[in-house]
RNA sequence: GGAGGGGUUCCCGAGCGGUCAAAGGGAACAGACUGUAAAUCUGUCGGCGAAGCCUUCGGAGGUUCGAAUCCUCCCCCCUCCA
């Protein structure tokens, strides 16, 4: 398997580096310790972060070492690189409380058994700092007039930057240093935004510690169409299967875009590359089947990549019915037979005994924000209850309509919700 | 600290006493077309069982028959000066 470097760079993962062939030489001739930092702004991650959690199970699975460093303290700051307003500020509970989720989800990815992955948290280091030495020991090596001309902070002076985000380049360059000097971290990579961080941090180490340590950052994603890759109704598309469903997850990455599904299936699944390079050509639908049960295999595991799928299917059709398509992803072996269920909701059966209002069912079944939602929908011919579909606001569910206490309500042709009545 | 500019519905951004639930664009949602894609076209796009009513234009007061629009105080942001 060899080379990470080429690995990476083929799979679309690198957008720039501090030094492409002294990165593939150190990364050839032994195996080191790398580190991405995530801050804990969220109770999970969202896949946005894919692409920094595939980069590190790259590195894992050529045999380096990842380190995942939680920003618990880096966080109490806010990094204000590629954004237009400072971030809200977090307390330290809330930070650690994030942490426990995101480190589950870590899981999924990494093997952190017998050390082979490390998950740090910078607040054990940031915490403690004491200003002035701060200011002695690190603030020296800072010129401002160089980290004005950072990228990212020279977009925060147009709109403003209060000084807290400002130092938030020492805060992440000091992480670098302490982890190349207590981890003997070789390497951080992150998103390009990051850049000037990466940078300031090698920089330091270089300073301090007179070591030479290296820098890669990510391109950002973005969707084909100009949009913030990630966003799925303007929601961010959760790890965690409370937040979005395994269902809604499948399907987020089924409803890619077309231009951008070679792309994902570099960045976001493990199928050989020249695999990904061909199947879209091949056959674009059954390409997207294959990105997204990859995708959700990763994050939910086989067994819900495999309800999200076969639900998908019997609620949309198969892509390659005549199994023409070959690929080595197991989904190919999957039997559609056995299907299985929809997003599923539970409501009361009191609500049915005097009669339940249509627009009100839809809103309780979440499908709809507000009663004018529903109306809106129905009058738009987009409401279907059992896949009839409903021509009228004024009507009211009774027992006597639903078999098994079970109906299926859809709107609009991709949302679609089981609702039991208990 | 001084002078000026600004904070409008999810976002950008018009409005500057009634005709304003607030132009325009974007996003979003539904329909047509399709391939669960894109592009295009059409419609919708604060809440209320829909009648009218209620809540919304940084916050709190005030003027007025009537305020997003005028006045006062406060909070926040930007620019220039110190």
């Amino acid at each position: 398997m060899g080379n990470v470097f080429n690995t990476l760079k083929d799979r679309g993962f690198i957008y720039q580096t501090t030094d492409d062939g002294a990165i593939e030489q150190l990364l050839m001739k032994k195996n080191i310790t790398c580190y991405i930092g995530f801050d804990a702004t969220a109770d999970s991650l969202h896949i946005g972060s894919l692409v920094p959690l595939m980069a590190l199970m790259h590195m894992q699975r050529a045999g380096h070492r990842p380190i995942a460093l939680l920003g618990g303290g880096t966080t109490m700051v806010g990094d204000p690189s590629g954004k237009s307003e400072m971030r809200q500020m977090l307390t330290l509970d809330e930070i650690k409380t994030f942490g426990e989720g995101i480190r589950a989800q870590f899981a999924h990815y990494l093997n952190f058994s017998n050390n082979r992955a490390l998950m740090l948290n910078n607040a054990d280091w940031l915490m403690s700092l004491n200003y002035i030495e701060f200011l002695r020991d690190v603030g020296v090596h800072f010129s401002i007039n160089r980290m004005l001309t950072a990228e990212s902070v020279k977009q925060r002076l147009e709109t403003g930057l209060s000084f807290i985000e400002f130092n938030y380049m020492l805060l992440q360059a000091y992480d670098f240093y302490i982890l190349a000097r207590d981890q003997d971290c070789m390497l951080q990579m992150g998103g390009q935004d990051q850049w000037g961080n990466i940078v300031a941090g090698s920089d330091l180490t270089r300073r301090k510690l007179g070591k030479q340590v290296y820098g890669m950052t990510f391109p950002l994603i973005t969707t084909a169409s100009g949009e913030k890759f990630g966003k799925s109704a303007g929601n961010a598309v959760w790890l965690d299967k409370n937040k979005t469903s395994v269902f809604d997850f499948y399907q987020y990455f089924r409803n890619a875009d077309d231009r951008d599904v070679e792309k994902y299936l570099g960045l976001f699944t493990l199928l050989p590359i020249d695999e990904a390079r061909e199947l879209p050509k091949k056959n674009i639908n059954r390409a997207k089947e294959i990105l997204a049960y990859e995708v959700t295999c990763l994050a939910h595991g086989r067994q819900a990549a495999t309800a999200a799928y076969t639900a998908s299917v019997r609620q949309f059709g198969q892509a390659d019915p005549g199994g023409e398509v070959s690929s080595s992803s197991e989904i190919i072996d999957i039997q559609l037979d056995n299907a299985v269920p929809i997003p599923t909701e539970k409501l009361s059966k009191h609500l049915l005994s005097e009669g339940l209002w249509i627009v009100r069912l839809f809103v309780e079944a979440g499908l709809c924000k507000s009663n004018g939602e529903a109306r809106r929908l129905i009058k738009q011919g987009g409401a279907y209850f059992n896949d009839q579909q409903v021509s009228s606001e004024e009507f009211d569910v009774h027992e006597k309509d639903i078999s098994d206490d079970e109906v299926t309500l859809r709107a609009g042709k991709k949302r679609v919700k089981r609702i039991i009545f208990i």
